[in-house]
DNA sequence: TTTTGAGTTGTTCGA
DNA sequence: GTCGAACAACTCAAA
């Protein structure tokens, strides 16, 4: 009789296209699928707030479902290392399996971890997350990666050799002898307290289910306009899997394979449209390979010349940004939807992020630690990033001289204000034409709308061309 | 080693 | 109102 196998979940949260669980249930013995909470060991990026309460509908609903197949998810806390071994020996398993995490120090964890125990088990480990790993890509020279676009090209030219085939979800799981012990999940609370997750689902559906029935939607109605409208936070433009993603609810290869049969039975415009959106995806892969092979820059600047940078600090500013009362609308309306529905725009998150550094002149490390915290699709590469490009410090990053103005980015990007107006309801009654600059209102249309500013909605905490010219002054002085 | 072409997402000014 | 140029160099990646 073949021997069980521990299947390590980590953020897989998956049962189609999973390698390691796909290669465990192959074996043909019994499966122990295993979550462990041990968010220590995740330091100094344990798990935030929003993260946790998506961690937590996810596993509910990956329980539910391994519950169907035949073998329930055991839940345990405590030291990686120690717990593994534990269930191991618990149902006499003789292999662990687990799919690969790419983050430096979870790649270090988890190498620790695997030395620790392959010498007394069968130690294998798979890759469920990516495209495209960090290491099997590199320029004609052999170093990594830092600008995208020849990136992407290389990704392109050898992604055949390559490519990854998705596999099947089991049809059923064989469960251990003696059922395992498993912690509650309610026990490791990972909701909020009070009553701030209340709008997430504004957002999108934790788990397997609701990942597939969003790829579906948006390759149904979203993907063929997704180039003209994916900047438009107003509309419904954009694909929404960024959650799903970070957590492997949607693998990535049955996304591109989806691409790819749409490109295939549609017609150019549908080609043109899916190569667009897969081009997207890679900005993922691209982010994954950046964060190993570069590893400090989820702290520091890629660009070492920025850590000098004069970046100050306010705390009254930073709350401000924060809570979504800095007087320009699109950046607070922004910062809202964030609050409330734990996720915001992709566009709107250009313009908070630039507001943040280049008007408030405050580290993106600052602002990546907002959004770490309260994004419910926060991934550590991504975050670095994004917050880098913003800055002018990382790879490919926008020249210095790139400052977005609020004001004209939500005319261009929101320009009726609905995204305003759902988010900021005081301002809901303003007319289009002031919606994106109240402090420029005649009185009385102000009056007629019901805004009294510095009251129900504050005056502008900066002047946007003063800041400019601050934040030109400062990178000039590192320059 | 040196050269060359190119680079996600912008703003402002002046014709 | 629209359009192109300037912003200001720098670094990457390939030849």
């Amino acid at each position: 009789m073949t021997a069980a196998t521990v299947v390590w979940f980590r953020l897989d949260l998956r049962l189609s296209d999973n390698p390691a669980l796909h290669a465990a249930a192959a074996r043909g013995g019994a499966v122990i699928p295993l979550y462990i909470w041990s968010p220590d060991e995740e330091r100094p990026w344990q798990p935030g707030g929003a993260t946790k309460w998506w961690l937590h509908h996810s596993l509910e609903e990956l329980a539910a479902r391994l519950e169907r197949l035949g073998s329930p998810l055991v839940l345990r806390s405590g030291s990686s290392d120690q717990v593994l071994e534990d269930v191991a020996r618990e149902c006499g398993a003789d292999a662990i399996y687990w799919n690969r995490r790419y983050e430096p120090h979870l790649a270090k964890r988890d190498a620790a971890v695997e030395r620790k125990l392959s010498g007394r088990w069968n130690v294998a480990t798979f890759n469920s997350a990516l495209l495209r790993e960090p290491d099997t890509i590199a320029t004609k020279q052999g170093t990594p990666f830092q600008v995208f676009t020849p990136y992407w090209k290389a990704c392109l030219a050898t992604a055949t050799e390559h490519e990854q085939d998705v596999v099947e979800a089991p049809r059923r799981m064989t469960p251990p002898l003696k059922p395992l012990k498993s912690e509650r999940l309610s026990d490791w609370k990972l909701l909020p307290r009070r009553n701030w997750a209340d709008h997430f689902r504004e957002f999108g559906v934790p788990g397997e289910l609701g990942a597939r029935k969003r790829l579906s939607s948006f390759l149904n109605k979203g993907l063929d306009e997704y180039e003209a409208e994916r900047n438009r936070p107003d509309h419904e433009g954009v694909s929404r899997f960024s959650a799903h993603l970070h957590f492997g609810e949607l693998s990535p290869r049955e996304v591109r394979d989806a691409l790819r049969l749409h490109a295939h039975q549609g017609d150019g415009a549908a080609k043109k449209a899916a190569e667009a959106f897969l081009r997207q995806l890679y900005w993922r892969e691209f982010a994954h390979h950046l964060l190993h092979h570069f590893p400090h820059t989820d702290r520091k600047p890629l660009r070492e010349q920025f850590a000098k940078f004069p970046w100050t600090s306010d705390a009254a500013k930073l709350r401000a940004w924060q809570r979504g009362q800095t007087g320009f609308p699109i950046v607070d309306a922004g910062m809202r939807q964030l609050w409330r529905t734990g996720w915001m725009h992709n566009r709107v998150r250009m313009i908070v992020a630039s507001f943040l550094v280049k008007d408030l002149l405050l580290s993106w490390q600052a602002g990546a630690a907002w959004f770490w915290d309260t994004l419910v699709d926060a991934d550590l590469a991504n975050n670095s990033l994004g917050w880098q490009w913003t800055a002018g410090c990382g790879a490919d990053a926008a020249p210095y001289f790139r400052v977005f103005n609020p004001t004209s980015q939500g005319e261009k990007f929101d320009p009726e204000g609905d995204y305003v107006r759902r988010y900021v309801p005081e301002l809901a009654k303003l007319p289009t034409k002031w919606i994106h600059r109240p402090e420029e209102a005649p009185a009385d249309v102000l009056a007629k709308a019901g805004v009294t500013l510095g009251k129900d909605y504050p005056r502008p905490i900066v002047d946007h061309g003063r800041a400019r010219d601050a934040a030109l002054a400062a990178w000039r002085k590192i320059r």
